[in-house]
DNA sequence: GAGTTTGAAACT
DNA sequence: CAGTTTCAAACTC
């Protein structure tokens, strides 16, 4: 995979730290039909190329009729993955059809080199953060206001920026910041701060279990950080001109969202609970 | 589920 | 490069 290290042909080391089956070979790109992506061991792939969150091993199915899924219009496709599990008619994106595939990765990449690459630079990865995790491209949305998953910008969460070329764009960072959602992510860590009731602060035996409640994590800052976030998923409704019937939607999925962040810390809680029944102290590298 | 809306990708 | 068409997903009801 790195017997060749042109220094000007940058094109050729970007396709083949990508994409392991592209080869080089003389002034052209060779597809070798090596073994496919999703064969090979494992592809712990933290976001897909549009930066959408991907689990691992599950990928959405693509429905793809007149592509054949061999254009980037397949999702599939655009990850440089096979179909597998899809609800595709007339699939050519399988092994079967591999040299009709090679043919168009090929055709895709030579359009543009740049093709089967993530659109949204990967978050920070170790010392080397200068990918952005933003929009590589842009989007040019017009009717959107860049708030609705038509949007590139806004399915992959992050802020427009001027590489977009957005109308009424409504997905800046200052957009963003008045709602509240992506600012204050409520770390599923937080520290229990204001005591609920007297009595139970002062209750040593109750602290054991009291922690492995829910309601334990009901504090104001928690309240009032969901609050927020609802306040700010009503601002972003509003702003959509949804009805009141999606506001409604929206805001019990951001609610729900919260809930889960507090369960989260409440199931920590017993994990630390059961750690501690063998250790005086947990260590940070405990919890992870 | 049916029908509409949307913007990237493809095409001219 | 710009304008148009095609396409599959996002969305609405
Ligand atoms: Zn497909
Ligand atoms: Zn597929
Ligand atoms: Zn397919
Ligand atoms: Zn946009
Ligand atoms: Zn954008
Ligand atoms: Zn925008």
């Amino acid at each position: 995979m790195s017997q060749y290290h042109e220094e000007d042909e940058p094109n050729y080391s970007i396709m083949e730290e990508e994409m392991p089956y592209l080869k080089r070979e003389d002034e052209k790109t060779v597809l070798i039909s090596a073994q496919p992506p999703s064969l090979i061991p494992p592809p712990v792939i933290e976001f897909d190329s549009a930066g959408r969150k991907s689990a691992p091993g599950k990928r959405k199915p693509c429905n793809c009729t007149r592509s054949q899924c061999l254009k980037l219009y397949c999702d599939c496709f655009a990850n440089g993955e096979f179909c597998l599990n899809c609800n595709c008619k007339d699939c050519h994106n399988n092994l079967e059809f591999n040299h009709e595939r090679s043919r168009a990765i090929k055709q895709s990449l030579e359009k543009n080199p740049q093709a089967f690459k993530p659109k949204i630079g990967v978050a920070t990865k170790g010392i080397n953060s200068d990918m952005e995790r933003l929009h590589q491209k842009g989007c040019h949305c017009k009717k959107s206001n860049c708030l609705k998953n038509y949007c590139e910008c806004y399915e992959a969460k992050v802020a427009c920026t001027d590489r977009c070329k957005c109308r009424t764009c409504r997905n800046t960072e200052a957009d963003r910041q008045v709602r509240f959602t992506d600012r204050f992510p409520m770390s599923s860590d937080f520290d229990r701060r204001t005591p609920i009731s007297e009595d139970e602060a002062e209750e040593p035996v109750s602290s054991k279990s009291v922690k492995t409640h829910p309601w334990y994590y009901l504090t104001d800052d928690v309240v009032e950080t969901t609050t927020m976030c609802l306040l700010g998923q009503v601002h972003e409704s509003e702003q959509k001109n949804e009805s009141t019937s999606e506001t409604i939607k929206a805001l019990c999925g951001e609610f729900g969202s919260c809930l889960l962040q507090i369960f989260d810390a409440t199931r920590k809680a017993q994990q630390n609970e059961l750690l501690s029944t063998k250790k005086e102290y947990i260590t940070p590298s405990d919890l992870s």
